[in-house]
RNA sequence: CGCGGGGUGGAGCAGUCUGGUAGCUCGUUGGGCUCAUAACCCAAAGGUCGCAGGUUCAAAUCCUGCCCCCGCAA
């Protein structure tokens, strides 16, 4: 069971891994992009490829459709990886090894829907995938295999996720076959230490410019595709898409305040003298510009403030 | 029939409402200044104003149709 792009590697190897997939449960097709036509969620397009068996529920706790097709499988395992949905608890209790999550970050840190993000976002320079037996919480349950992957210094979330995606599906094929001959006894979660990472919303993105520079750059790579970074901007909104912490100190201007123009974009001034570099932005409305460009547009200089 | 923005020299934009021979910033090229420079100064090149038709003495600007691009929402 699973949805986005991340998905798509786990069930990609359990097929090559030889295990027999029953069935596929993802989202239901949904309007998208302009115009709102229906797209197929990655893993849909991934399971007809293979000629698997595809289930698209709306909702699936009352279903009568969806508990039939569990009985008649009588699943050894279900592996779900980003499904999109939480799973009844008679779900978890029909297959004989339960149901199997791959999730992304080290659990019990970034327990929740959005933990790749999060993990930027804070300026972790590690986090990693969880194989773990899901129980009725939230992401809380016993863990039989972890991996820790590098967060590089600039990379977005959009990379890192799939990187993950990559290395939990190497994670899942080695770890499966190790639970199902129940070589493993999976270990609790320490719920003192857990973290929650929740779904992102629109309002996470907007920039408090007293913030210091490094955590918009953080929120910058974090945020990626959505919701962005972004400040108001003549009664709209500006994305920022890359920027990076800008060594000079730019004296002591207000936060919002635009310290310096370049070549590579420009600066504004954050929280205790620490300023934004700013280098790849958008106007809601228009497409990703270099700094540069926009600011030739914009007819912006030195002391006007970046955001209204 | 989801909502909306836009197509103007190489780039980002202004000009369109209130028709009247195209402008700004940057880039490019040439020259100058300088120990030197991506800095500064001077000069130049470069535009069928998305396409087609219409109104008009006159259309980037008004009207009609078409093509293309983009953002939002979900």
């Amino acid at each position: 069971m699973g949805t986005p792009e991340f998905a798509v590697p786990s069930l990609a190897r359990l097929v090559e891994g030889g295990h027999q997939v029953e069935a596929v449960f993802t989202q239901p097709d949904k309007p998208a992009g302009r115009g709102n036509k229906l797209q197929p969620p990655p893993v849909k397009t991934f399971a007809l490829e293979h000629n698997l068996a595809v289930h698209q529920p709306a909702r699936i706790k009352t279903n009568e459709e969806v508990r039939a097709v569990f009985a008649e499988v009588a699943p050894d395992a279900c592996v779900v990886a980003a499904y999109g949905k939480i799973l009844p608890e008679w779900m978890l209790a029909i297959p004989r090894l339960g149901c199997i999550n791959v999730h992304a970050s080290l659990l019990p840190k970034y327990r929740g829907a959005a933990p790749v993000n999060w993990a930027i976002a804070r300026g972790e320079s590690e986090t990693g995938v969880t194989i773990m037996q899901m129980e009725a919480g939230l992401d809380t349950g016993p863990m039989f295999a972890k991996r820790s992957v590098a967060i590089g210094p600039e990379e977005t979330a959009p990379e890192l996720l799939s990187r993950l995606a990559g290395v939990g599906a190497d994670l899942l094929s080695e770890t499966l076959p190790v639970i199902a001959d129940g070589g493993v006894v999976p270990e609790a979660q320490d719920d003192a230490r857990a973290t929650y990472a929740p779904i992102l919303k629109r309002e996470d993105g907007l920039i408090d410019w007293r913030m210091p520079a490094r955590e918009i750059v953080n929120r910058v790579r974090a945020f990626q595709p959505w919701p962005g970074t972004f400040t108001t901007f003549r009664g709209g909104r500006l994305i920022i898409w890359r920027a990076r912490e800008d060594e000079a100190l730019p004296a002591s201007a207000a936060p919002a305040t635009i310290t310096a123009t370049g070549k590579s974009g420009f600066t504004v001034a954050c929280a205790g003298g620490s300023a934004l570099l700013i280098e790849e932005l958008q106007i809601e409305g228009k497409r990703r510009t270099p700094a540069r460009d926009f600011l030739n547009g914009a007819r912006l200089s030195t002391g006007d403030a970046i955001s209204d």
